[in-house]
DNA sequence: CGCCTGGCCGTGAACGTTAACGTGATGGTT
DNA sequence: AACCATCACGTTAACGTTCACGGCCAGGCG
């Protein structure tokens, strides 16, 4: 990109680098992509012209033949839902340490827009994805898959063939439940956001807190959450607990609760999810299940990573790698 | 990408749609680029062929021709500071809209890692830079702006000839300063975030408030932000109010201000910077200064489409435009 | 009737890179 | 001495698209 004739730009290409070394375009090619078949001194002496000449291989014609652009897509719901930054710079760090750059997609959970990202980032030529696919079905996620490297996140893989990261929600939700009982909370409700295909989190509730125990279901936001507090209280007034999908709705459910004249933790507790930065300086302080949010974004590089290089040498379709991470609760003063 | 052989993907081509439209391939290029030379009944044929076939162009032979990628830039210093996300999130639906997908570069305000994002993103063949820049000299700017499409966003731009869109930090901050002494305090403090190379904030603090007012300076963190603090009261106690650079290191500063066993804002008022989605919720709720997060994205977008614009048409390099937003006094409890 | 104009469409060529194969030299083995 | 690997490197041919042409046909004009 270096190199200007009357302001108009002109490409040091390949060829100019062979030009310079004295060799061919092919042992430039060597030299960059370290495929051997090269000696050191030759490798030596391209590498410094490439550094002189400021040489930058262009990543359209590396992708025409190679049909890999060294990027990756991210497929999430909302990036301003304050869960996935973490996430995201988890994902970006690693994919910077692998070389690769980013490219993200908001589908706010829609089937359609979830869909099109998928093709989008498959026409763009990315190396694979990750996706929090929040209302695909299971059979366009084997679709996605069948085209591309493929890692679901936060949600049980379609099939065995295809990899999964999640952090471990069914525990994360009993340690909420267990630690309302101790502290001696008898009728529990939760505040179930209205995404996802697996409602784990849902699951685990009803498996851990009494019989008949009430969910209501909500778009997991605070205006959602706000929303599903009112709607619970109205029909179960005598609930002293809450658990919400996560923290946002937790937030809602207070400020719901607050409106209704009760007091938090005093005369409801509320438990949220994901413990997100402010969660401690909230008012109260939110009690809440804690997963490593950017460990998460770093896993689904890593695995993904293992993914690509699984489909390069020998397709085997066999079994991929499920990984969960721990959940652990943070108790505060809100529950 | 549709049509497999023994398990083995092949690609559907621009010569594919062209025998089976019985036209030639510049043909069909005529029909999905729109740019004439065609008749509408051979357009609407081949489009539906295409559609037929769902034939998808390769970005990486397209690319190659015209040195466009169809994506953008974004680059930031970390997605994970909550100020970010909802810019982001406008930066993407406005690209989404324009058909453009977007890789996001976070360079932690490192002056290497802004200048390496610049050029990743320049190499991938992005159209355009949407640049959050906190170190990088004005001299790296212009260079920057030479080789691609640019906006730089919240900084002064280097020349008159690169666009800019940003909060009006001035107005800003001046609301929050008049706002304390309106409330009677009479001695501010600053808390300065030492990124960025305008220091807008900075300097509006110190032409409004009392000659003399302190301002110490630390990273926009929370724990930036509760160290400035400390270190403040520490050098300077009768202080009764603290402007922050942003919501970040006024929480911080609200935690070291407890811990020293002062109340907020009864001993010492809290006024922070960009109203977090959650900044209602704290404790207690903070008072600051709001600016449209997520317009600005938007605005960038369209900016730097007028930018794109304006040089593909003879490179008009005189002067770009540059956009202000407006920003308002939220006011709650914390000061 | 011949010419020109403009609309519609097709034909090479080129973009910059890597995969596949070819080639010459070197060195070791029979 | 003849042979054959092996190494280091070069040549050719794609990858799929758009650009710069050039051709053809219909219709208008002198």
């Amino acid at each position: 990109m270096v190199g200007e004739i009357l302001g108009r730009e002109v490409r040091v290409t390949i060829d100019d680098v062979a030009r310079a070394a004295g060799v061919s375009r092919q042992t430039v090619s060597r030299a960059m992509n370290g495929k051997g078949e090269i000696s050191a001194a030759t490798r030596r002496r391209v590498l410094a012209t490439i550094e002189e000449l400021d040489y930058r291989p262009s990543v359209f014609a590396r992708g025409m033949r190679t049909q890999r652009g060294g990027t990756l897509g991210l497929i999430l719901s909302d990036i301003a839902n304050p869960f996935f930054p973490a996430v995201a710079r988890g994902v970006f760090d690693a994919a910077a340490a692998r070389g690769s750059s980013v490219v993200v997609h908001n589908t706010d959970a829609h089937a359609g827009r979830e869909s099109a990202a998928a093709r989008d980032v498959l026409e763009r030529g990315a190396d694979g994805v990750i996706g929090f696919f929040e209302a695909l079905a299971d059979e366009d996620l084997t679709e996605v898959h069948r085209r591309l490297p493929l890692v679901v996140a936060d949600r049980r893989a379609p099939e065995p063939g295809v990899a999964s990261v999640s952090s471990d929600f069914a525990t994360g939700t009993r340690l909420a439940v267990e630690h309302l009982h101790a502290r001696g909370h008898r009728r529990l409700g939760m505040l179930d956001g209205a995404v996802g295909v697996d409602h784990v989190r849902r699951h685990a509730f009803t498996d851990a807190a009494a019989p008949g125990s009430p969910v209501v279901t909500g778009p997991p936001t605070l205006t959602g959450g706000a929303a599903a507090a009112d709607q619970l209280l109205a029909e179960h007034p005598a609930v002293t607990a809450l658990f919400a999908f996560n923290d946002l709705m937790a937030v809602g459910a207070v400020r719901a609760l607050r409106e209704r004249g009760r007091r938090v933790p005093e005369d409801c507790a509320v438990v949220g999810y994901d413990d997100l930065t402010l969660a401690a300086d909230l008012d109260p302080p939110l009690t809440t299940v804690h997963t490593d949010k950017y460990e998460l974004g770093r896993t689904l590089v890593e695995v993904l990573d293992d993914v690509v290089r699984a489909r390069r040498d020998g397709s085997a379709p066999g079994v991929a790698p499920h990984r969960l991470l721990p959940a652990t609760l943070v108790v505060r003063r809100s529950g």
